[in-house]
DNA sequence: TGCAGCATGTAATTTGTTACATGATTAA
DNA sequence: TTAATCATGTAACAAATTACATGCTGCA
């Protein structure tokens, strides 16, 4: 699946312009598919040529004019084909577990940085997850919330190993002290 | 990071050719980072071409010459500093969850078609480490066994999720008729 | 004064995938 | 006889990332 594929996807439950497209990425995409607006806007200008999409131009002063695209039946017919074609795929690519990996070859006070950051990181995929769960509320699709709950389980997951297993990098299995006075909440 | 740099931290632990790197990328690395002979042998003429892996051609009959790669000093030097460098990406890229997202669009039997695949196939990933895992023993390197046991775990929980949430995109919730009777608990 | 948000896009570059091309050996 | 394993590579193609390019509004 493409990102011109998942456009046409969001513009089916709503027509959006790119911009807007961007932000649904960084929301609800976010745990599991990316893309910037390089990739966005070509898409959005191919879908238009293809017939998939319509535009209409908003005239706005100060800004350039806002582009709102929506999905013709063309495209609804093409993105249920879409759906059903591909069996689809799920790939983790992580330079965070290559690292790890080579751990050996680093020293300690880096590795249990990068540890660190990654619990981090996943910390904040949960609560960021949690927020737009919120946001959505239980009226929301339950494909949204299937999603979102996936995203939320596998992170916090992800962080439960590292502290559970950063042991077997370090030899003093050092726990976050390091961390300045920016307190980090418990794994939840 | 790319294929280039993973194959010199290969080398950085035993000399091999590019047919043996591949398999190494299907075995370890499977489940965090992929790479074909496309990649791999260009990656390695590169690091040769920049004197980062010296090249050794092992005559063969019936076979094309062996090529095999043992890194240089240079090379671990870079290696290590690659290692350092970046702050590590840790990126999901699932068109599995995409659809899932639009699974409204779809009938039940896909749905459950989709979800069931999937589960075998986060299976098949547990098992497929669970048996690298036996291979290394114990006495292999603590970097190998904790990315294995965090493909292991992350696996583990996908499946699961899918197990306890199917029945949020699915009115029946009609569970895996296949699968004898093993009851699969909660998350976590 | 400076940054974030809104809003569009292009072009170069990087990266990886897929298909092509070859060919012997061995086990089912 | 068919497929898998061993073993190398190139070339075309697809896709996404990054940098570039513009410019107003409103807030702190």
């Amino acid at each position: 699946m493409d990102v011109k594929t998942l456009c046409l996807g969001m513009l089916s439950n709503k027509e959006a312009c790119g911009y807007e497209l961007k932000k649904t990425f960084e929301s609800l995409f976010k745990h599991f598919f990316s893309a910037g607006y390089g990739s966005i806007y070509p898409a959005l200008a191919d879908l238009a040529t293809s017939g998939l999409v319509e535009c209409r131009e908003i005239q706005q002063t100060g800004k350039p004019d806002r582009k709102v695209y929506k999905i013709t039946d063309k495209g609804r017919i093409a993105f249920e084909k879409a759906l059903q074609n591909n069996e689809p795929r799920h790939k983790l690519r992580s330079d965070f577990l290559a690292v790890m990996y080579f751990s050996d070859l680093l020293d300690e006070g880096c590795v249990n940085r990068l540890l660190n950051d990654r619990i981090e990181a996943f910390e904040d995929a949960v609560e960021h997850i949690n927020s737009i769960e919120t946001e959505m509320g239980l009226n929301a699709p339950a494909g949204a919330r299937f999603v979102a709950g996936f995203g939320a389980v596998i992170a916090k997951a992800g962080a439960d190993y590292i502290e559970s297993n950063r042991h077997l990098l370090t030899e003093t299995g050092s726990a976050r002290i390091d961390e300045p006075a920016h307190s980090v909440q418990g794994t939840t």
